[in-house]
RNA sequence: UGGGGGAUCGUCUAGCGGCAGGACUGCGGACUCUGACUCCGCCAACCAAGGUUCGAAUCCUUGUCCCCCAGCCA
């Protein structure tokens, strides 16, 4: 069968992805600054941490600043903030890009990093140690800590901060050099240890790391912290909207002081609140806890919120573009339903995705006055609203498997699948009539359901024009295959795992059932050939992704994506 | 008790002194060879109290609740 994954065929750089058709206050402000002449083009970036992989939380900031620049006709920078080489590694590195371009987006010429401007922003923190906005300090991490005050009391200063600017220049360069071991002393900007703002009580600059870093190798034994090289690092690029979330609002006076210490151009930052989605985790944290701890099999485990995961699972970039689309961007700490989320693949995915029949649970069905050892072939329509995607054949004999809950012996009020003395259609093939049910003699359980069919009713419907209401899916025993089916669930059993602050409750909270994985699955033969990554709806089941990984020729594995609606088991029945 | 933010249907989100709109969810119905899709309909909100105004979700005042900040993480 023909993949229809197109989302990974559209060359990453010509991706083109679809305007925005909402506004929120930071197109507002956009619009403003725009109207007033401040700029004349607008310029973003997305600079993510090359410590982890990306997630759906990533997506939305990601959608945010490569639309923005989409929309307004400017630009979006990928910068790696790759200020703290003992976290971050190139695995990483790579993985991002990776995403970024998946999910459609494309940074052209822009891809920078913090570490391309580590020379300047050294030679900037010399300027402050000249002006006196800058000094060498050698108390311990814990004195420094203890001298920071509370959030109620104001911080002491350091007996150190009034060293002279030779000598801080000289201990600074010293430090640069390798003279001193990890942690033994740090640059901190000289601003005000009284301040109500924790950020601006001296906050450090650089620290002593000796450690090799993905791009500057062993060139540096000093390294910025993130508060002293983001705003420099966006200065340089000349960004002028500086989109970052809620944690970093309190953070912008001290950019803002570096950047006017140094005389520099100020982008104009505006934060949003971060995404958090119901029955999943988001902190890179917890999520590596995860992968390290085995309760997923890896960042891209189809489980996983991680862009990877997704990606594996069968999400499509459209569909996750259409979330974050959806839901908006604010200040407020928001919750988004999983089912939002659930509900923007859905609607790609029944768009794209060609329909098939595969039986999850069988149970054998015997067509008592169906000729012994005659096959038959049916038409089947790979899309009933898409005749574009034209039909396939699908062989049928006396023996066919058909789903286990789709025959009821003792049928509830308003079930209108199998049950005895009842007629329902096998989709695209006959319409049968239950004639006996064969039991397990010891366990009592039905292990047979055996019909008769209407030999007037081919291709599903009766010549007499009579309405059967139930149709269900099926797969000729004779002809069907084995393949193992994963049906994915939620990750976590509550809505807010993550939200227990740092307690370790929440991964008591993981879902048991969040994977099964059944191996005893009949599906239709032309499935057997289905390429990695392609996607098909399972009719009356739910859409589904071939593995990428785990698949092998002749035998795919398939991934569950989602299910479809249910309106028949969600009234309770 | 310091500083910075935020409160609009169940969940998100529009609104920028002039009819509180949209999406998801939920409920009801139509259609149906997927109990899917699609279509139609319904339920459902301005944190509170004052004030300004012909008119307030929007402006002002007071209060309440929630989130973030005391890493040599980002």
């Amino acid at each position: 069968m023909a993949n229809p994954n197109n989302s990974k065929d559209k060359g990453q750089a010509g991706a083109a992805t679809e305007p925005s058709q909402t506004t929120n206050f930071i197109r507002t402000m956009i619009d403003e600054d725009l109207r007033t002449g401040k700029h004349r083009t607008i310029v973003t970036r997305f600079p993510p941490e090359p410590n982890g992989y990306l997630h759906i939380g990533h997506a939305k900031s990601i959608c945010l600043n490569f639309g923005l620049a989409r929309d307004y006709g400017g630009r979006c920078h990928l910068r790696f903030d790759d200020t703290n080489p003992a976290k971050e590694d190139m695995e990483y590195i790579d993985s991002i890009k990776d995403s970024v371009h998946w999910l459609g987006f494309d940074w052209g010429g822009d891809l920078y990093n913090a570490s391309d401007y580590f020379g300047q922003l050294y030679a900037w923190a010399e300027e402050l140690i000249q002006k006196g906005k800058a000094y060498v300090d050698d108390l311990t991490a814990e004195q420094i800590r203890e001298y920071r005050g509370t959030l109620t009391e104001p911080g002491t200063e350091s007996p150190f901060r009034d060293r002279s600017a030779e000598e801080n220049l000289d201990l600074f360069r010293r430090m640069r050099s390798g003279e001193f071991p990890d942690g033994c002393r740090v640059l901190r900007a000289k601003i005000d240890m009284a301040s109500p703002n924790m950020n601006l009580r001296d906050p450090v600059m650089y620290r002593i790391l000796h450690a090799s870093h993905p791009h500057t190798g062993d060139e540096w034994c000093i390294y910025p912290m993130y508060d002293y090289a983001h705003g420099q690092s966006d200065s340089i690029e000349g960004i002028t909207h500086s989109i970052c979330t809620l944690e970093f609002e309190d953070h912008r006076p001290l950019y803002e002081w570096f950047l006017d210490a140094l005389g520099i151009y100020a982008p104009r930052q505006i934060e949003f609140a971060r995404l958090n989605l119901t029955y999943t985790v988001m902190s890179k944290r917890k999520l590596l806890e995860l992968v390290r701890e085995g309760y997923v099999t890896g960042w891209d485990d189809p489980r996983m919120p991680t862009i990877v995961g997704m990606r594996r699972r069968g999400y499509t970039a459209e569909a996750i573009r259409a979330f974050c689309e959806r839901i908006g961007v604010g200040k407020n700490d928001s919750w988004i339903e999983m089912g939002v989320l659930e509900d923007c693949v859905r609607e790609d995915l029944n768009q794209r995705a060609p329909r098939a029949m595969a039986v999850l649970n069988p149970l054998r069905m015997v067509i008592e006055n169906y000729p012994e050892g005659l096959h038959e072939e049916f038409d089947a329509l790979n899309h009933p609203n898409d005749p574009s995607m034209g039909t396939r054949k699908v062989p049928f004999s006396r023996e066919v498997s058909i789903e286990a809950e789709d025959f009821l012996e003792d049928p509830p009020k308003g079930f209108f699948r199998l049950a005895p003395g009842r007629e329902v259609r096998l989709r695209y093939a006959y319409i049968v009539k239950c004639t006996g049910v064969v039991k397990d003699e010891v366990t009592g359980e039905i292990v047979e359901i055996r019909c008769t069919y209407d030999p007037d009713s081919r291709g599903g419907s009766a010549a007499d024009g009579r309405k059967v209401k139930g149709t269900i899916h099926w797969v000729s025993a004779t002809h069907a295959f084995p393949a193992q089916v994963r049906l994915y669930d939620r990750l976590f059993s509550v809505q807010q795992p993550g939200s227990d602050k740092g307690g370790a409750d929440w991964k008591a909270c993981l879902n048991p059932d969040s994977l099964k994985i059944i191996d005893t699955c009949r599906m239709e033969p032309g499935l057997a050939q289905a390429a990695p990554g392609s996607l098909f709806q399972l009719e009356r089941q739910g859409y589904f992704s071939v593995d990428a990984k785990d698949s092998t020729p002749g035998a795919p594995v398939f991934n569950r994506i989602v299910t479809l609606r249910d309106s028949w088991t969600k009234s309770g029945a």
